[in-house]
DNA sequence: ACATAAATAATGTATAGACATAAAACAGGG
DNA sequence: CCCTGTTTTATGTCTATACATTATTTATGT
């Protein structure tokens, strides 16, 4: 089984071995795997040593576990990938490319004048609405509107956003616990000259939302003029199936 | 710390504790969580259910660990979430439109005719090349235009791919071990006429590999006219940062 | 003061047992 | 044949202990 006696500790030479016959396709989703009391003797160790590696398998989705019945190889349900969420500033100069931030706007509203469907902030809560221009090499790269709920992050009213990016202040300083991000496609329409691209210009948008517990915190559309970005997910997991 | 004395077992209060203090920010990121030691007398258990608790808390990454300096709230680092990548049929019925699919094309290609940007298919394999049109209600939804490695997936020579869409089949057939995802945005151009739409209309572009180990399965690109779909990503999870 | 060695304190790993729990298999009784 | 208990069995949880590992702190020698 474990051909090569690495420095893995055993619990994880265990699960080594399983994940990697899970990825290779000797375990097929729906297969037992032997019961722990077989691994225990197979490997010559506790039970709780054969569990803690199966445990970990179960809390990364890869196996499922029924009493009486076994321990089985997940069929992976609902195509789930990880999607990165790129920090802006850290893809421009990731392509080692020279980033700079224009603040195009800067205002305070009431809750009432945002749009609910942007954000629902609490009644009376004042609201602090950016718009931004990344550039990299000085050409734009994206443009973004943003609104911050000051009852949620009270320091932002402070903040010096012509340095720092919104997004990556509040990716040091705020906590969220619910996110939602919408991905669409759309003209640059009335962003064309901020861009600095045509109106019809295809541009792919990232609509952000965090919440932390029911507390709105921010929501962010960010506009990429298509040619210049594209979002990747990259996903190595258990044999899910080819769509 | 845990007013209700839920059902739950032991080591799921500890770790529900710690990840409810998490989640309602009681613990910020960087905070140093009670010592092992300190948590097993608190609740009077054995350290063994303590560490089980916490090792879970580290594999979902709401934790880390360092020796002899004890174990914190994450920094949550990238933005991670998970996203749902759409069987187109699902996606259409789920609206409750009627779904229908046409095959626009179907031909057997060499490996070596086939753009290595797409797909990278193993010396002498052939490789089956499909064109197909979802529609909604009779009504463009979507193209997409894919490859599969016959080398893969021999049996979908035989299969007949104008009743079910070939990323169902693929689904129902195929397990895969690493899949890769790309979006973007670009005009419909030479895609228009199949969609039903102007040449500068904005597009979703979505582009799917997987792959079984190193042998490549599919390459699809799904084009989505901008205004009729998008992708959602909704994430709920460790107190990350709002960006 | 500075480099080096020893003590210390935290997590990391593992053990051999124990009892709990739930679901499947098996038995009988109607 | 169906329904109902009873047994079996694999996982679920937990304990008390032991030693390993490693980064820090403290002590020591130059």
């Amino acid at each position: 089984m474990s051909l090569d006696d690495t420095n893995l500790s055993l619990h994880a030479r265990i699960r080594a071995d399983i994940e990697g016959a899970i990825l290779s396709g000797t375990l097929k989703p729906g297969d037992r795997i032997p019961f722990e009391h077989e691994l225990m003797t197979q490997y010559g160790c506790a039970r709780m040593t054969v569990n803690k590696a199966l445990s970990g398998l179960v809390e990364a989705g890869l196996l499922e576990r029924r009493r009486r019945a076994g321990t089985f190889v997940s069929r992976p349900q609902i195509h789930m990938a990880a999607l990165a969420i790129p920090d802006i500033q850290a893809e421009v100069t990731g392509r080692g490319q020279i980033y700079r931030l224009e603040l195009l706007s800067r205002d305070v509203l009431p809750a009432a004048s945002v749009d609910p469907e942007r954000m629902r902030p609490p009644r009376g809560a004042k609201v602090l609405a950016l718009t931004c221009r990344h550039l990299a090499d000085g050409v734009p790269f994206a443009v973004e509107e943003r609104l911050i709920s000051l009852k949620a992050v009270p320091e932002a009213a402070t903040a010096d956003f012509t340095e720092v990016a919104p997004g990556s202040w509040l990716l040091a300083h705020v906590p969220w616990t619910e996110a939602e991000h919408r991905i669409t496609a759309a003209p640059a329409a009335r962003l064309a000259g901020a861009l600095g691209v045509e109106e019809s210009t295809a541009c792919l948008i990232l609509d952000r939302r965090t919440w932390r517990g029911d507390q709105p915190i921010t929501h962010v559309r960010q506009v990429f003029p298509g040619a210049g970005f594209d979002l990747v997910a990259r996903f190595t997991g258990a044999g899910g199936a080819a769509a």
